[in-house]
DNA sequence: GCGCTTCATATTGTATACAAAATTGCGCAG
DNA sequence: CTGCGCAATTTTGTATACAATATGAAGCGC
């Protein structure tokens, strides 16, 4: 992370996920080596990371711009999040052992802490969430599995969602977590997937009546 | 496809893809850019093109390597492939117009002029299967679901495993097709969607098979 | 006034030089 | 002979200069 490239990539990759950059702004290599206080070179390979993660569209003349997303794009998203981490879900409890699945339990405990904190502490329950599946991802034990699933994890859609989140559905969350932890503990696959895959579908329907919700009052 | 970086990215993807390249032979930037004739910053840029790919492995000290994929990997990469292009058909299924099923019926029709062919035009089959494949995904209308898959899809294995088919499962492959026109002529999402993991699966137990056979013989 | 061409400017693409880091091989002590 | 450590060499990372290309605005003909 300490090399120039890294920090580019981070740098500009948090303006991005935290709206500082907003969705169809132009991203100029030398401006942004400034703000990185790096030359172009390593701007650039950020650049194409950031395309990678299709955080950034190119045009075809190769300027950049911060990705614009359609409800119908983000719903795409998670259509495809759900069933690759059911998919996931599913590998990892046929490949779980006591001690994952009791980091998993400690894991979810403390995002019941964080949720019936008052107020609720959100951002740490984003933290923890992450942890969570992160750590069932790894358990699934594919590469690629992984390598597909981070593009779709890591949006600025999937970070601000929580933000919308009301006591009650962070609650949800923490129930459905324990939920994946009975399929889990049985070595049921299927309905660690099943779980896994209405988890992520319900964060979307949450996102999407609030965001209608906010779009809404904003018109 | 002019560009420097591009034909760098071009002419080492084909060097991995054909075997030139050997899995886990070490990648350095000054040999490749020779090779390609241009400098070493497109052939970093092709490298880090080809790593998100998952074609090349890096090191912890940044070197980077031609990934090299267990059976297991593979099964892992084709298990990917059956979901999300099973996925795609459904989606397919359900926008498809006149014109593209039509474009798809003769598409196949040519599949299957490749495919009696004495001996049968294995070369030609790849592209014209590339090609059907490739405009089902089109109509699936997911940017996502198009990202994803084709970096699944531009597998060295993938493009090897037509190799190992024998005259038979070519015509499989070509019925397989077929069906998948009725299903989406009937707009049947879930019945697409069934026959295109189907047709995948088995594609991959044909490499399968026929990979045990090689390594039986030369062991 | 409208549209086209053309030229000035801005932006990206590539090459090269240099810096940082890692690997290799040698020499030496045990 | 083996293992360790240091230095020489190789390889990658970054900065900068220059080339190619795209953009936008001004001028010109219609």
């Amino acid at each position: 992370m300490s090399r120039a490239s890294d920090r580019a990539y981070s740098t500009i990759r948090e303006m991005i996920v935290s709206g500082e950059l907003a969705p169809g702004d132009s991203l100029r290599e030398e401006a942004l080596a400034e703000i990185c206080d790096v030359s172009r070179t390593p701007v650039r390979e950020a650049l194409r990371r950031l395309e990678a993660d299709m955080l950034i569209n190119k045009t075809e003349s190769q300027r950049s711009y911060v990705a614009d997303w359609s409800l119908d794009d983000i719903g795409d998203a998670f259509e495809l999040r759900a069933m690759l981490e059911g998919h996931a879900a599913r590998r990892a409890a046929k490949r779980i052992d006591d001690a994952t699945l009791q980091a998993l339990r400690e894991c979810n405990a403390r995002i019941g802490k964080a949720v019936s904190a008052s107020p609720p502490d959100v951002d740490g329950f984003l933290e923890l969430n992450r942890e969570f599946h992160a750590l069932i991802l790894e358990t699934a034990e594919s590469r690629r599995l992984t390598g597909l699933l981070t593009t779709l994890i890591e949006q600025p859609v999937v970070w601000r969602t929580a933000h919308h989140y009301g006591k009650d559905e962070l609650r949800r969350s923490h129930q459905e977590h324990d939920e994946l932890l009975a399929a889990f503990a049985r070595g049921d696959g299927p309905w660690a997937e099943s779980i896994m895959a209405g988890h992520i579908r319900r964060a979307f329907h949450a996102y999407a009546d609030a965001h209608r919700g906010l779009t809404a009052i904003d018109s």
